[in-house]
DNA sequence: CGATTGCATTCCTCTAGAGGAATATATACG
DNA sequence: CGTATATATTCCTCTAGAGGAATGCAATCG
């Protein structure tokens, strides 16, 4: 059992306060530690050790300047993300199509909806 | 701090047996338990408990069939996961933006990569 | 009916990993 | 220089939750 950019990416982002980070990041184009810590509540310790789980699962990335580091998101990892919930579309696809078909032919919608959804 | 939809689902999905779990759902249509049972290697307790985790989350859905209980995917929750990471798309659209401009226009691309990701 | 099968649930244990405090490191500032 | 600031890292503690064994509970089979 490998793991996978997809394990290191749906791992990272199985965690609240890091999806919180990446949200406050969508904010700002790019965010220094100290105001993602302000932003999020976190203390400074926290908020490192979670940039650099995100970082390793490439999220975000990082850009130093001075004593400064600049943390954006990464486009890689969300994207290797999206994919992995976009296989799964037929899914989805399948609930409406099913629905569709039983607005046009079905007189009595409200029975058989077993597993429609 | 109240838990949404959201972070159910994306809790859910943050542990790699119950990944595991909803690819080979994907594959087949509907499985009983000991069919994942078979397929993952887990024992019965944890297939059923990751099952239920994924059905709070509407991952999955389930139909009693006598002492069968035969699971399938659920496209509900399988699209907040999938909407909620869509809602970044404009980070990777960036990306590919930024790259088509040093291709067109930077004669030597080997260089200013910073941030490029 | 008793035995078996399919699955859920309970209880216990154990570990990964989240959080806190202190410290390290590097840069800037006076 | 010494001090302050920004961030990373280390070490410790503690808890959520994953895993295992046993049991409960229906439904089916003979």
């Amino acid at each position: 059992m490998d793991v996978t950019d997809t394990d290191l990416v749906l791992d990272a982002v199985g965690e609240p306060n890091r999806r919180h980070l990446l949200e406050l990041l969508h904010d700002q184009r790019e965010s220094t530690v100290s105001h993602l810590v302000d932003a999020s509540g976190m203390r400074q310790p926290q908020v490192s050790k979670h940039l650099k789980v995100l970082a390793n699962a490439e999220l975000v990335s990082v850009r130093t300047d001075g004593r400064f580091r600049h943390y954006r998101l990464d486009g890689r990892g969300l994207q290797v993300a999206h994919d992995w919930f976009s296989s799964f579309d037929d899914v989805w696809h399948a609930r409406f199509d099913t629905l569709d078909e039983l607005v046009s032919t079905d007189p009595n919608p409200d029975q058989a909806e077993e597993h429609l959804r």
